[in-house]
DNA sequence: AAAATAAGCAAACTTATGTTTGATTTTTAA
DNA sequence: TTAAAAATCAAACATAAGTTTGCTTATTTT
């Protein structure tokens, strides 16, 4: 064997420390050529060696026939931030759009997800705080219980949603407010998760 | 003009969200040939002239010299999820990796990041639940104040960080908890960012 | 120390893929 | 309705980039 299994890894893992930031960085894989010359080696068959086994060892994953096809195996999807709801606008439109984020399709799974910034203070008690974002999924139904987004007075506003005797509850989950009850709300999708940092 | 501009847009943004799910799905971009038959569009040269009116709109990054080089402008980055930490063992050793999450490099910036599930309620105040995944940027010093990760036990443990008359205290963020005092403690990193579903 | 095994290298090969060109069709404006 | 402008197309082009080959060097094992 030509290395020991310490030094083996530790070439290995520095490329893949180096496709791992280099598609960090640019969005893309580098090509052999770039492992070459960024990670000293010297022939483009030996980081193919290397990007192959990277790939046995299921760190990366790689097509035989395709070209720039090097991924990791941390798959993302990209959500855009729904930034201020101007009234009577549609909520969903590109203008609306505050950037798009790379949410990890392992955690949040879906398709048409959208995210909010969450204001104010009236779920608390489930752990959401002012500034969180939420990951939405757009759907405009919603089952007793789930945590939804709705448009409230051309806002959208999160809270947990009932139906009881014809009438739709949006409850807060903060002991210092009260239920608001609507005959009718348009419902914009469901928070299936959230957004934190410090 | 070819189409007015809802049309045009229309095409182009069937395009756009093709390229976006194909990455999502794939990790990497399509080929100019793979928009061609997936958006119905009969030549390589229109498929490339969209993807740079795409580019000219800020939608996606494209170079022109390289090739495979289409990118989403939400960048991510590739982090680990640290398991179970066993007695002895290094933290960070790959064995202990639960996979990798891609998060939104936007929104968690900095390097040697790693996430952590988040056992217990010692941190409910500040909003932080059972199977919570913290994100945390690896570093062994901490300021008062700080959310930290710390190695107790050979187990790692997330708390409010104190230094005071020479002592180290780890304050939970729960009322019914009390602090823990050590003369010294291992510091693995500082909590910059939470995720949750629901 | 020799044999066996694995890794690395230079150089050539192949082709997928981005790009250009020039004709054709569609859309817009006059 | 016609002319101008823009978009789309088919086809050919150029080459970046993955792959293969055969040899050399390094490491491990016996």
């Amino acid at each position: 064997m030509a290395r020991n299994n310490i030094e083996k890894v530790k070439t290995e893992d520095a490329v893949f420390k180096y496709i791992q930031k280099y598609i960090s960085e640019n969005g893309y894989a580098p090509c052999v050529r770039e492992v070459c010359t960024q990670c000293g080696i010297k022939s483009t068959a030996t980081a193919f060696n290397i990007i192959n086994r990277l790939k046995e060892r299921g760190l990366l994953e790689k097509s035989d026939v395709k070209r720039r096809a090097i991924a990791l195996r941390s798959k993302s999807v990209s959500v855009p931030l729904i930034g201020t709801v101007a009234a009577g606008q549609p909520i969903f439109a590109t203008e609306n759009y505050d950037g798009f984020y790379s949410l990890p399709e392992n955690y949040f799974a879906g398709e048409d997800l959208f995210m909010l910034t969450v204001k104010g203070s009236s779920m608390i008690n489930i752990g959401m705080f002012e500034n969180d974002k939420v990951v939405v999924r757009k759907q405009d139904v919603a089952e007793n219980g789930d945590i939804i987004v709705a448009l409230v007075d051309d806002s959208a506003t999160v809270k947990r949603f009932f139906r009881r005797d014809g009438k739709i509850i949006l409850h807060p989950e903060n002991d210092e407010m009260e239920d608001f009850i609507f005959d009718d709300v348009t419902i914009l999708g469901k928070v299936i998760g959230l957004l934190r940092n410090f």
